[in-house]
Parts: structure tokens; sequence; C-alpha cells
DNA sequence: CGGAAATTTGAAATCGCTCAATGATAGTGG
DNA sequence: CCACTATCATTGAGCGATTTCAAATTTCCG
């Protein structure tokens, strides 16, 4: 019932590691769309595990411009970023109706001693999010709005099929433009200009909120960014299966 | 001898868990600037410990651009984020001379199952890493010039302060023009006529690459980012000193 | 069906870029 | 120690991408 699909992407863990992770989880939320889990600036008490729906972590500056930073699907941890802050680094906003479940930061502190092979997965997953920024900040510094949209569309679709293999090349993207300016750093106007270009140049076909994307290669050559090869197979890096006691030491 | 502040910003650890880190590291690597430590595309077999001088990490588009998406100083790790990739992520370039301790990951790795604390202290770095991106990504997806170059002064004097705690409001900026654009996503013209305006309003004092932060406060303001507070101490999150065996279930 | 939210369009203003040239600085070898 | 060279910083002018502001249309939802 909760995705998991998102700790065994490098390594494979027994059920009695993924036990482990749900009996940490206290209770479950639902919220629907524009509801905030938790705003920035709160105190950070709990991390979160995303069962179903879209959320968008935001930054906001005292300008009171807001960033979207990263673009949530189910299976995501949310909220982890901010766990050695004393107040959240970010606003974690429901961008379609939602199921989250709540694990409290102590619990989920000592799935690292308790758990290590669980510890470890769960840093390669942030050493992964870290490359994601890192493409964004590369996006959003060093290429135009058309670039910056096709890595977008190119990004989510990539991790929808993750999820789902069976996604074609075309999906729902639940996002108005001016959230998809939030998260580019446009402006929702020149976001509509943008997508009536890309249109024109046949790489993609909009319907409302679904995307089809008419030419990928098109459109990975006009990102400009770097494909990301993950790791098949982490095992090597770590001791098999359940047995990490005898490993230690 | 090597700078290990780093891994004890939140939870404090034992002379043994520091001294697992050292024997993990086979031997130190010395570059002159502008040498790389590894290419983006490389097969990833190491991480490293920046025991001297600054290092930049930096992503490279298809159209020949280039984007720092991050400047190590000493006591940073280097290159974790490639670490669940089959090929670097990242360029790590030298931005002055260079110490570096090269770590391979598979003892890296091990670190995790033997000395659980250190991958939990490993683990927070991480997501502290990834907040300084989201602020980062938002700094360049929702700023001007005037108010990046801020953050980015304001960014590199506090991480200064941390390590050195003795540092005024002056300090020595090793980037040449064209890489602080590179950071930034501006131009060096740019750059250069930013910081004029920047001398000009009298928040910042230049000579050569030294810098001198005349009025904190205003360019904290400028910057508009909100105000990271790490947390004193994350001991509660997990148990205490090295009786994690007991701890364990 | 009606109203709010979202998308689309137009025109003018602005920020930052490009191109190109000039000055300054630092390192190097004679 | 100086001339030489390369790199870096600075300046000017014109151009282009994106923003801003404002209004018109369309879509969504109750």
């Amino acid at each position: 019932m909760i995705p998991l699909h998102r700790f065994q992407e490098f390594i494979s863990l027994s059920d009695a590691e993924l036990d482990a992770l749900e009996r940490a989880r206290t209770h479950t939320v639902e919220m629907s769309r524009r509801q905030s889990l938790r705003r920035q600036g709160d105190p950070v008490n709990e991390v979160y595990l995303l069962a179903s729906g879209w959320v968008a972590s935001c930054v906001d500056t005292s300008q009171g411009r807001r960033q979207i930073v990263k673009i949530h699907l189910p299976g995501d941890i949310l909220g982890s970023p901010s766990i050695a802050l004393e107040r959240a680094a970010e606003t974690l906003t429901a961008l379609t109706p939602v199921k989250v479940e709540v694990i409290p930061v102590e619990a989920f502190a000592r799935l690292f001693e308790t758990v290590p092979r669980l510890g470890f997965a769960m840093f390669l997953n942030a050493q992964q999010e870290r490359v994601m920024l890192m493409d964004r900040v590369t996006s959003l510094g060093q290429t135009q709005a058309p670039q910056r949209l096709a890595a977008l569309l190119l990004h989510v679709h990539e991790r929808l099929k993750l999820a789902e293999p069976r996604v074609g090349k075309s999906f729902e993207l639940p996002l108005t433009q001016e959230e998809l300016a939030q998260a580019t750093g446009l402006t929702s106007v020149h976001i509509n200009r943008t997508f009536q270009e890309l249109d024109r140049r046949g790489v993609i076909k909009r319907n409302g909120r679904r995307f089809t994307l008419l030419d990928t290669r098109a459109l990975r050559e006009l990102a400009s960014l770097p494909t990301r090869e993950l790791v098949r197979d982490a095992s090597r890096l770590i001791a098999g299966d359940t047995e990490m006691q005898a490993a230690a030491e």
C-alpha cells in the first residue's frame, strides 16, 4: 500500500528492514490541493512519506516570491532536508489531493542504528536528490526558458516512468502555469509563450494539462543537461541482506 | 590535521568513530589551481575529503556552459552526490592549491554499517547540503544579480566563520569574476557591474579579491533568503556516544 | 448557468547579455 | 630587475530575453 520503491533503487532490502520503516510511521494524513503539510519556519518534528498525490517543496523569499525547489511524486520522503534545522526550510504544499504517512524524526533517526542498511539506502537517496538539485541549479543558472521547460518536462516524465513503467509519451502534469513558473524561475506569462514555442517546434503537444512528448530526443538535446545513469545495484557497496551484524567488526 | 568538524556539527563523535573515518582514507592528493580532481562522466570509485584549499563542484551543459553548483571549503566531503551514479555528475576543480584525502567508495559505504552514528552524521550532512542547494535554486530562480551576489558573499562568509571563528568582516574570495559568474548564473561583465553597484551602495568594499562586508544586515536583507539555524545538538535524535549496540534492539 | 481561476494576448519597460576594446595585474624567463 | 605575456578586471554600446501591466478569453466547478 505504501510505495517503498524509492528505498530499493540501489540496494534491495529485506522484509524486516522495510517493516522497520513502516513501523516508524504513526499515522496517515489526507489533504486537498493547496493545503500545506507544513510551513517554512515551522518546528521540525516529523518527516513524511508521500503515499499518493503530488506535493511541492517551496522556499519563500522575503520579497514574497516563491520557488518550487522540488516536485514530489508518490514514494518520496518529504521534509527530510530540514531534519538538521531548528525551523523547516521549506513549505510542503499539496499539488493534488494527497495521502501522507507521518514519521516522527526520532523514530526516523533511530532507523540508522537499528537498520543500518536502510540508513545507507536513505543516504544514497539523499545524494540522488542532491544531484537532481544540482541539475536544477544548472538549468536555472545556465539555460533559457525553452531549455528549462524541456528539462522539467523530461525530469517529471522520467520519474513518473520509474514508478509506473507503463506510462507512455503522454502524462498529466497537475501544475498551473503559475506553479510551473515558480518551479522554473520564470513568469507564468513567459511559460505560456514558451509552451507555444515548443508546440510550434513540434516537440510537445498540449491538451489542457496533459502533455505529450512528441520528440524526446529533441527535448533531451534542448534541455542540454547530462543524462544521469543510476547504479543498478549498490550491493557491492554494502554487506548483503540482513547479516550486517556479522559484518560490523 | 584532517579537518573533521563538518561531521560533528550535529552530533559529537567518539575518537573511535572519527578514527574509523581516518582509516577509510587511503592516500593524499595535492593539486594546483585549475586542475581537476575528477571530471563529470568519470567512473565513481572514490569520494574525497578536502583537507585544505577551495574546490568547485561544476556541472557542464551540452552547450558548453558551466555551472558552479557548490564552492567547497576545507572539511567538506567532495564527490558524494555521485555515489549512486554510474558516472560522476560533477567536475571537481581546484580553485586554489589543495590537499585532498582520498576515500574509496567501498570503504566509505562500510562506515554506515560499522559506525552507524557516523553514518547518521553523514546523512545529516547530506540533508544540510540539500538545504544549501535549495537556497541556491531559490536565489537563481527568484532573485536578480545584486541579490544573488549578496547571497553568495554571505554564504561563503558564514561558512568561513564556522571553520575559523576569528574571521572578521573581511575575507579573501579566491574566485575570478568569471567563476563568480558561473556560480551565480550571470556573466562576468554583469558581475563586475553589480560589484560596483554594491560598492556604491556601501554594503561591501573590494580590494582585489578581498571583500569586506560593511553592512551585513543590509546584505542579508538584500539577499532576501531565509536564515537557516542548524540544530545545536541532534543527540536527542540518536543514541548517545558509542553504546549504539545496546540501543539497537 | 454563473463566477472564480487559469490561460492567452499585446505592448512597453527592464535586466542582463554580447561583442569589442581598454586597462590593470601577476607570473615568467631572460 | 625588466620586458613579455597571459589572465583578469573594467568600460561602452547595442541587442535580446524576459518581465510587467493590463485586458480578453477560456476553462473549471459548484
